[in-house]
DNA sequence: GAATAAAACGAACGGTCGTGCTATTCAGCG
DNA sequence: CGCTGAATAGCACGACCGTTCGTTTTATTC
């Protein structure tokens, strides 16, 4: 959950986080948050790495340097597209399962969810592939706020699943479960966007229903 | 594999065009060979689309331009520093488990050496991280020859998984446990190299072997 | 309305990128 | 040795990068 400081109290915040625009927000909230929406979807389509100024400035029909007065540096830039993304994540596929009262049966509509903002980028994360993922392997080399943040959105991630593997396999090596299903993920978004198999959705919801009826146990085995 | 009768001096090349060196390979084909290899180093470190000329040339002493003369472009570089990695990916993962007769036990042994492998870059794949895996997530959204050479050395790979599923476990969906295999090396360089987890290799293990030992059936459960 | 602050612009910077050209050096041959 | 072609260097180009700065336009407030 990400806290921003508030900024002549212009932006309201939901009570885990998220940033909902006051309907008299100052002009310049108004274009950041153009500014972020657009550079999202630049995210997705080419990786993070490509959102730069130019580009991204020649979208919005601003120029750059009007553009970039809003973060004081590209990579400051780059991290905000990271939190927005992770907001809009939440968004669409935790917030959801929340519904679910029987905290056991919430994995696996947790896992469907994300595979669906997975294939369907149209659900916030731009028309390509989800910039969150794709920034894991772009950065995770490359030291820098950046990657800084890259990281702790997935260690945050994994915390989360491993909580989800607690209630609907207590019996079940909670690491060892959240490392199969976040692989499932990735693989699937290879499957989907690299290598485009038709029936990569079939192939791995066969993987996660044997791994959730035959889970890897504590204590080895 | 045809081997052409060859003047001295010169490259041999099998019949689908690759190249081998031969011993006295002429000036030109080895310092292509130690480019290639100072190539698939930076990749590993930064990215395949940080292979740029510039600081390659530096790290090779050489100008710009005579690194340039040896590639007709800089995506064809980048090309056949994704081929010369996947050479050294067969050497290393793949050759090896050949020594073991029964071919049943092969896919323990194939998955072993393919955590070394992300582990433990110096195997070949430089001081970084795997750059065929960064690769496919760089280039799954951006159309070119790059991104069609990561696609079909994905799919071969996938192939080669099935085939080795086949053996282990015959009454195994092929396809999904491929797919899960290959997301466990996928999330394994995650938590190895962006969240730094020293118990990755623990955690991934346990999930193979109940993978193995639970894998998904074919027709559905 | 005027006054003031916020926002956006346009031009320019130093830098790096990929890529051509031409000249030079060098290896391998008779 | 000298010859010849391959290998490399030097240089320049246009494009784009992030960033800065001074100016101008637009919002906001009185």
């Amino acid at each position: 959950m990400i806290v921003k400081a508030l900024k002549k109290g212009q932006a309201l915040h939901t009570d885990d986080g998220r940033e909902i625009l006051a309907p008299d927000a100052s002009k310049g909230e108004r274009t950041r948050t153009r500014i972020l929406d657009e550079a999202a979807a630049l995210a997705s389509e080419n990786g993070v790495s490509a959102v730069t100024l130019g580009p991204l400035a020649e979208r919005l029909g601003m120029s750059k340097s009007g553009l970039f007065a809003h973060f004081k540096s590209k990579e400051a830039l780059q991290v905000e597209v990271l939190a927005r993304t992770s907001e809009r994540f939440v968004e669409a596929v935790i917030a959801p399962i929340r519904q679910e009262k029987d905290r056991a049966k919430r994995l696996p509509l947790f896992f469907a969810n994300w595979l669906d903002w997975i294939e369907h980028p149209s659900l916030g994360s731009g028309r390509g592939g989800c910039p969150i993922l794709a920034a894991y392997f772009e950065f995770d080399d490359v030291p820098g706020p950046v990657r800084e943040a890259a990281a702790n959105h997935n260690g945050q991630l994994y915390a989360y699943i491993r909580r989800l593997v607690h209630f609907a396999r207590p019996d079940a090596d909670a690491d060892a479960m959240a490392a199969a299903i976040d692989g499932l993920s990735l693989s699937h978004l290879l499957r989907v966007r690299l290598i485009n198999d038709r029936d990569a959705r079939k192939h791995t919801m066969s993987a996660f229903d044997a791994l959730l009826k035959n889970p890897p146990l504590q204590r080895g085995a």
